[in-house]
DNA sequence: AGTCTGCTTCCGCCCAGCGGAAGTAGACTT
DNA sequence: AAGTCTACTTCCGCTGGGCGGAAGCAGACT
């Protein structure tokens, strides 16, 4: 271990598959908004594990109520994981809290309004209203964002520690032409959003995709998550957007205060 | 273990402290709505577990992302869990298709309006509206109801199996003065419902909540769910509600036949 | 009859998990 | 300032629960 004394960019996404609840959650993460239903040959295949192992770990699972069996025999996650998950601050705090304010936004945009915090290396969406004429885009409640290639994830990117900073730029990934792969282009830019109290991300993410997105502030003004749009082509408007958004979350932000909710900490 | 043949009435309910799992999900179910912050010495109270044990379990899942430390040293759910938890098809299919129509009914009866499916031994709160002015009653989304209770718990016990009767017949708690503790008098109660289609629970489960609660069907006409409504005082117009409520869930059932969601299937 | 793929049961080896004991840190009392 | 809480963390040797290869079972396709 060395990496110039600063944490080493490999810390998260390694559930590391050692210990037993480390096996559990490695069979729960097989499960995503693309593998909802799987039978056991998936996730042992997904997850890497033997067969055998993997057939003993979804048993204790299901016995825990943390998966199901459908019908079909394929496996889902279970009514345990979501009691439990609707206990998170992210669902009955934030989200509770944001969700009439986000409805505000909708009503001026009407465009697809979104709400992230930090997860990890990634920018984890908690909420969207998005109508039925708005681009599907990738960005449903519980999809986790690169931190690089999006308007609510520069944000929280921008503000963030020099530690996690650090390890994004590690691993700039491209998505599409317009992601910024490039430090000594991001790295300005982020210095801007700090600045300026906005991102901006046109494109970086996936084609025909716009977003702006500014901070909302908990306890001592940290940044605790980020209040974006989506908009399916350059908007013409974007000062007047800023602003709007700049008021609900300034609103939200004292709103939680209020409810001694400016506390959404994540990070080990 | 006897229990004339049929499956003995403890089944459920036992994680069973034996596997590292069955310790691990000990821990998660020290989480409920009233204890949503807890210390570490608190979850070793709660779950009975020795307070080493306990620890090394706690960090592991905090390494997991299943729980977070607080910024006060205590413990909440984490993000992974509730990223995982909106996979479930509780979440994800039923909550999303009934919401709309269960607005609807909101709009005309101005009462709390909740949707349950069979949880176990409980009626699991899957998703719930409810105006500032209603009474703020124990049936959040999350909440596990008695089957014997409440109006939505009576329509899933009366169209259950006998061995889910039976076993909800063992262990009837009182609640209220009004609630049914005689197998005697829930027995027809549970025949006129099927045969009448609605259930009717007056003051059973709190003072001063009356309930109104039909069956959702899905593939074969098997009810997956129950739908109902909650109010503060007795209802003068049972037969107008019921109506209205008989229209939603058919509704309801046929659209999600129609989206190949008609086997929410729980049940190990 | 032959050969898939997918699931389940069996069983002996061994290391990961266990938890008592002891140590650290803060808060509150005397 | 010494004493005593309660809350958390680290250490370490013992052992039983987890491991996973192998083999058995069931259906589907050739």
């Amino acid at each position: 271990m060395s990496a110039q004394g600063s944490k080493p960019p490999v810390a998260p996404e390694s559930p590391d598959s050692k210990s037993v609840t480390g096996r559990a959650f490695l069979v729960l993460d097989a499960f995503d908004a693309e593998h909802r239903h799987q039978s056991l040959a998936s996730i042992a295949r997904r997850t890497g594990l033997p067969l055998t192992t993997c057939h003993r770990l979804v048993h204790e699972l299901v016995a825990q109520g943390a998966l199901t069996r459908t019908l079909d025999g394929s496996y889902e996650i279970g009514s345990k994981i979501w009691r439990l998950g609707i206990l998170a601050s992210l669902h009955s705090d934030l989200r509770e809290v944001a969700l009439p304010y986000m409805e505000d936004i909708y009503q001026l945009a009407n465009d697809a309004v979104q709400i992230g915090v930090l997860d990890g290396f990634r920018c984890l969406i908690v909420e969207r209203i998005a109508g039925s004429r708005t681009l599907e885009v990738i960005s449903k409640p519980g999809a986790r964002l690169p931190l690089h290639a999006s308007g609510v994830g520069k944000v929280l990117l921008a503000h963030g520690s020099t530690d996690l900073q650090n390890a994004v730029f590690a691993s700039l990934d491209s998505y599409t032409g317009q992601t910024i792969t490039d430090v000594a282009v991001l790295k300005p830019q982020l210095e801007a959003i700090k600045s300026k109290g906005f991102a901006h991300s046109k494109e970086e993410l996936a084609v025909g995709a716009t977003s702006l997105a500014v901070p909302i502030l908990g306890y001592g003004n940290k940044v605790i998550a980020a209040l974006g749009i989506v908009t399916p082509v350059e908007n013409r408007d974007i000062e007047r957007m800023v602003s709007v958004l700049k008021v609900s979350a300034n609103a939200l932000s004292k709103k939680l205060i209020l409810n001694g909710m400016g506390d959404l900490n994540q990070r080990v």
